[in-house]
DNA sequence: GTGAAAGCGCTAACAT
DNA sequence: ATGTTAGCGCTTTCAC
């Protein structure tokens, strides 16, 4: 067993034809006899032929690979569940085109040296950037490799620099702010994520987009996406403003930290206080009461994120999306 | 701009020493005189040389990266939490090898075909197994490659041929069992997984460890590790047993949905059914009550799995390790 | 300790 | 439409 793996060489023997012409067959071109075409696919089988992506990627200098690179740091990727659908929208849509994805975290210094050490050495083809922050050095070490990069979801300050796919966020706030003020609530509040996310600038607009002068700086706390942090900040929210009737958190883990919050307090939800959510993750059914949430489309996204990269990939010029959200109405508000 | 890309001969132009020498420095051979080496060291900096690994592997034909399979159908993986965290520590534990990590995901009969096609194009040099299951054709696939292959999470009817790093399931289930039993709980029911996984099949047997022949098949229903089939599960459950005062869920998400599942009924947890999950995801402490469940450690588990993969690759010989698990007691029991 | 040279498996330009 | 050929950048004998 375990015998030589078979080069072009050995099908070109097998079916009679030129390496040559097995490398044309192998890789469509034009110019090739339907019987030539034929005996190399016969022979390809076969032989068991796969061919050498290091022996074509040397002579192409194209990789048939593409990294995703995550600039999370650990503790919040940790705790993210939405990564899971990120990634595998992102290995389906890369299916077809028997492209490897190649998974790089940046979380610190190191992190980042090796990516951009790995995008330098041209080990990838392009570069899918997931939860990258407004000036994060990361950013200039891939622009500078020069390879295509794509980003899931904007990254602030660089919008129309680095291309990108993401979901409504300031619109999807809209909607939950203003169902919860349509509900008759009147004193509404806001736990934001980090402002250099777009998660958390965004959502932020949205919301003071819909209350305008009503959303006083009392009435926003900024939050960290983790659910100990929704739970501080609600409890903030709550000296700060205590007779406030709704809260939009930025996201379900934290909604899920400020519904504790507020069941410490002795405030019912959403009898006392409605709360809207984002995200519409695994966790926002897994509440008591069930959150009321935004739906964002994040397959859809990270599909869209890996679709522009290929295209950015085959030389066309690309545009970002930005994809609608859907507000999900439980029992929270 | 756009220079072209620095080669091991620029690197030997510029340090005045040949081609093999500055091979011999970048792969650390002895025999080579620490001038020369101080030279070829500062002119791989002054160049801003990266090895090319397609060259490289061309070369020895090892690729330098390893595989991560999922063969998750993408239902479950969606729901997954757990699965961020062993990709944390996957390439954290990678870091310092420059050893990439490439992704795929073998659901289905075409995802599988392909994580073959790329086994037997030898381009990786060895494959980590996440969550294979009983009998898994793609198991076949990867061991027909005859590149190292480790699991994390026992490969159930495989465990001597397929080394694997796992935390204690069994051990796990134990505890907690033994934990709603010492609560003076006499009718304990359990909500399994699928019992191809070992998950599914570990934490039962660590049940009627306990519970032996207590432990009624009508007390036992089997779950999908949905958090929807979680709460069909405990409906079941509770028309099979209306006098259960316990239960013992086998994952976190299902928990949750046991959780509502009880609260629909009327029933009060814990003080009428006392409700032990098991992972310790971030979905344990979103639930109200919050679980008591049995911490895995995640972190280790997959950290060890890639250390023993790595130990293969060196040519070492590996032995399977059993990570012990933890109870953490929160509300629900 | 170091240089020279062969060649890994493939693609693409050039012949024919 | 097909065969021939020249490398892609690296590692690794083999000489010296």
């Amino acid at each position: 067993m375990a015998r030589k793996r078979p080069t072009i060489n050995d099908v070109a023997a097998a079916s009679g034809v030129s390496r040559g012409t097995v490398s044309r067959v192998l890789n469509g071109h034009a110019n090739v006899s339907l019987a030539a075409e034929l005996a190399v696919r016969r022979a390809v089988i076969e032989t068991g032929f796969v061919v050498n992506r290091a022996a074509r990627s040397l002579k192409t200098s194209r990789t048939g690979s593409i990294v995703m690179v995550l600039s999370e740091p650990q503790e919040r990727l940790f705790e993210d569940p939405n990564f899971s659908v990120v990634l595998r929208a992102a290995t389906r849509r890369l299916a077809d085109r028997d492209t490897a994805l190649v998974l790089m975290v940046a979380g610190d210094r190191g992190g980042r040296d090796r990516v951009a050490r790995y995008l330098r050495g041209g080990h990838a083809d392009g570069a899918l950037l997931v939860s990258a922050h407004a000036g994060d050095p990361l950013l200039e070490a891939v622009e500078h490799s020069g390879i295509p990069v794509v980003a899931c979801g904007a990254v602030l300050g660089r919008e129309s620099a680095v291309p990108y796919a993401a979901a409504d966020d300031r619109g999807g706030a809209r909607q939950i702010t203003e169902y919860l003020a349509g509900l008759g609530r009147r004193r509404i509040g806001m736990i934001t994520g980090p402002l250099d996310t777009p998660g958390g600038a965004l959502r932020m607009e949205g919301f003071t987009d819909v209350l305008g002068r009503k959303a006083t700086k009392r009435m926003v706390v900024h939050g960290d996406y983790t659910q100990a942090g929704g739970e501080r900040a609600m409890r903030t929210l709550l000296e700060n403003a205590p007779a406030l009737d709704a809260v939009f958190v930025a996201s379900d883990l934290m909604a899920s930290g400020a519904l504790r919050a507020l069941h410490d307090a002795g405030r019912a939800v959403p009898g006392d206080v409605a709360v809207g959510g984002f995200d519409d993750s695994a966790i926002a059914t897994a509440t008591s009461p069930m959150l009321t949430t935004v739906r964002q489309p994040l397959e859809e996204v990270a599909g869209e994120a890996v679709r522009l990269l290929v295209a950015l990939l085959d030389g066309d010029r690309v545009e970002s999306v930005v994809l609608p959200t859907e507000l999900v109405v439980r029992d929270s508000a």
